[in-house]
DNA sequence: TGTTTTATGGATGTACAAAGTTTACAATAC
DNA sequence: GTATTGTAAACTTTGTACATCCATAAAACA
């Protein structure tokens, strides 16, 4: 019931350069700036590439580029492009779906937790947290 | 960001025991009943036990019995005695909290996830649990 | 007393996934 | 054609959830 390291990784990117929307930003900056491993963070990249959130260029000048403006990227976009489709549970048994249980009092919590996480990733934007960010709250 | 299998036995014991509370129940009848490996799940009962959720009884005639009243036990406690605090991100780094970034602008969105959750999860007895599955709902 | 039933506690094993690394390759600006 | 950057896949490492095994302790009961 935590988030991944490499989604926080993605989160970070995005947050970084979503202070400069428009601009383009090379792997090896981004890595550097934010200490995450170039290697890995390809992957991540990759990962939001894929997913229609970055627009990316080869070559000397390349890089990353955010698709659209950080205040209509939400955060449920991005945890689906790290992580996939959000779920709480499995609810899957070797042979098919709950086989074990003639009926489950769990899910309707489970369900109530899924609905209200997605509710709050929805509404929260890249946009939000670099403003969060630029307020400069030390903790 | 899922739920563990142990939390899911320890649930799902403890639906199971709330149908009948007031009765004391063999570790051997509920793995049996609920499908759980008999030595495991003697490792969550004790959590449950050490956490004041259940009273044990060694010896012919032991076993587990609830120490409230179902409707009295919260998800929270059962998620908190199983996975410990309620955290949606660790924030931390080899020599302390968040050493890497100036600002942290993620984090009152990980802060509004947990307070949902916990609201969610301290609002929600096994007891509810326990209706949920008698009114026999199939999926 | 001793035998059986049950929980307790610790040590150990295993399988899988997350995190990270390495290397080779492809595109493009100059 | 050379330097720079992203792309792709294979591989290694590491952590840990899940599970198993076994030895011990408590208590009921004959």
């Amino acid at each position: 019931m935590q988030v991944s390291r490499t989604l926080d990784y993605a989160v970070r990117c995005l947050i970084h350069m979503g202070g400069q929307p428009g601009f383009k930003f090379s792997m090896k900056r981004i890595s550097e700036a934010q200490h995450i491993p170039q290697n890995y963070l390809a992957k991540v990249m990759r990962r939001l590439v894929n997913r229609g959130i970055l627009r990316s260029k080869v070559g000397p000048e390349g890089g990353y580029m955010l698709r659209k403006s950080p205040h209509e990227l939400s955060l449920r976009e991005v945890y689906e492009a790290i992580e996939g489709e959000i779920r709480i549970v499995d609810c899957m048994d070797d042979d098919g779906p709950c086989a074990l249980y003639e009926n489950c009092g769990q899910l309707p919590l489970w369900d109530m937790l899924k609905v209200s996480m997605i509710r709050i990733l929805e509404d929260t934007t890249i946009g939000d947290m670099v403003e969060e960010t630029r307020s400069g709250k030390r903790h």
